[in-house]
DNA sequence: GCAGAATTTCTTGTATACAAAAAACTTGAC
DNA sequence: GTCAAGTTTTTTGTATACAAGAAATTCTGC
């Protein structure tokens, strides 16, 4: 349970960033926002401020606090950044991996399997969450974790446009497979290539999505 | 000019924390430190979650904010993490570094090989962060080198302990070098390789004299 | 003398008041 | 009508006041 009404608050407003609520260049009006919740500007003023630690929002001094999307650019260098980092967590975690590590990661496979035959779009989500979580737990290196997480989570609202393209699905699925083989093996290279190659191609799919919603714009 | 006083304390706090004016677990009072900066307590709240943001100290919910100097194994956790967030960077600057910026490493060896030889120690310093900022920068993906700049700046003052070892530094000076090689060859992997060996034997170095400094005591 | 309950003090979290800077508006000259 | 100077309003940054929970202290019963 949460004490302070800041972290609610706090967290109330990324999830808004997040799921679009805001656009960017948006001014995160304190008034306004302390009659929306209903308190004074103090707690919001805190909450504002582990926005813009966190990235979500930029301050300018004496002008406000507006909220910053990351633009195109910025999401591929996210995305490559992400592929480069799940890369070095396969490197690390086909070292120290454990055995029940690697049967979790079967496990979630097969979750992801049948919720992608189910037609089941969260199902897949949260079991291929879960896959990439243990992957980075098994890097054995608890402040990687943690970087790895953020950034996962950051991307998360993003990662969800790439599935609309036919064919990614079961693709994905192999990839996972393959992943979990070079992970088993103890196959360093080989786990942080297939690891890098299957975020970066998300990337890819997000770049050529932009590219077709921009085109489609004209 | 910075106009808001809460991160002109922010930043000294920061400073603090890193010269290890703080130690771990030092409780940050608010009151003790408005006195201290002449402030009311609000600059000082604000200063304090950039710190408990940036993960130099702990807030416990109406107990007050901690400092949290990390331990070994963190630490080595996380000079684990910068040699592969090296490695990344050298990887991707291999493939699009510009002919000004390989001139520029160089430029930076020759500085830092004089500051060696001339026994100038803060030039050294310098010199070897020019290197490292060219490659983050030449990596071409302005999130990552922002990733890579927070950690370096992070490790900083742990960094400077490894010197002490005798020899270190022209062996450094020497992986430098054939850093430039693999980068001016356009090698991915081999410029990965040499930054993230480069970097791990810091930590590897750091453990040792943790040992040392640890079996001396008892 | 000591354990535990009750009270006091201290500290954090929140609300409000005030100061100063920026934005918006008004007014007036051309 | 336009532009600019001056004024008002709004908004941020800081100080202070108040509320509530935690820690410290005191008091009481044995």
């Amino acid at each position: 349970m949460e004490l302070r009404r800041a972290d609610i608050i706090a967290d109330a407003l990324e999830e808004l960033v997040f799921t679009g609520g805001f656009h960017d260049g948006d001014r995160l009006d304190e008034l306004r926002l302390a009659a929306q919740f209903d308190v004074s500007r103090t707690p919001i003023r805190e909450a504002l401020q582990r926005l813009v630690a966190s990235g979500l929002a930029e301050q300018i001094p004496r002008r406000g606090v507006f909220v910053r999307q990351p633009g195109p650019v910025e999401l591929m260098e996210m995305f490559e950044t992400m592929a480069e980092i799940e890369g070095v967590c396969g490197r690390l975690a086909a070292m120290r991996i454990s055995d029940a590590a690697l049967e979790e990661l079967d496990s979630a496979n097969a979750s992801c399997c049948a919720a992608v035959e189910g037609g089941d779009s969260d199902g897949y989500y949260r079991e291929n969450e879960r896959f990439h979580h243990v992957i980075y737990h098994q890097a054995g290196n608890g402040f990687l974790e943690h970087e790895a997480l953020r950034l996962h989570r950051r991307l998360k609202p993003f990662r969800r446009l790439q599935l609309r393209w036919r064919g990614r699905l079961s693709q994905s699925m192999a990839e996972h497979e393959a992943i979990v083989e070079a992970l088993r093996a103890g196959d360093c290279e080989r786990a942080a290539e297939a690891l890098r190659g299957h975020v970066a191609i998300q990337g890819e799919k997000f770049h050529l999505l932009m590219s077709s919603l921009r085109s489609a714009a004209e």
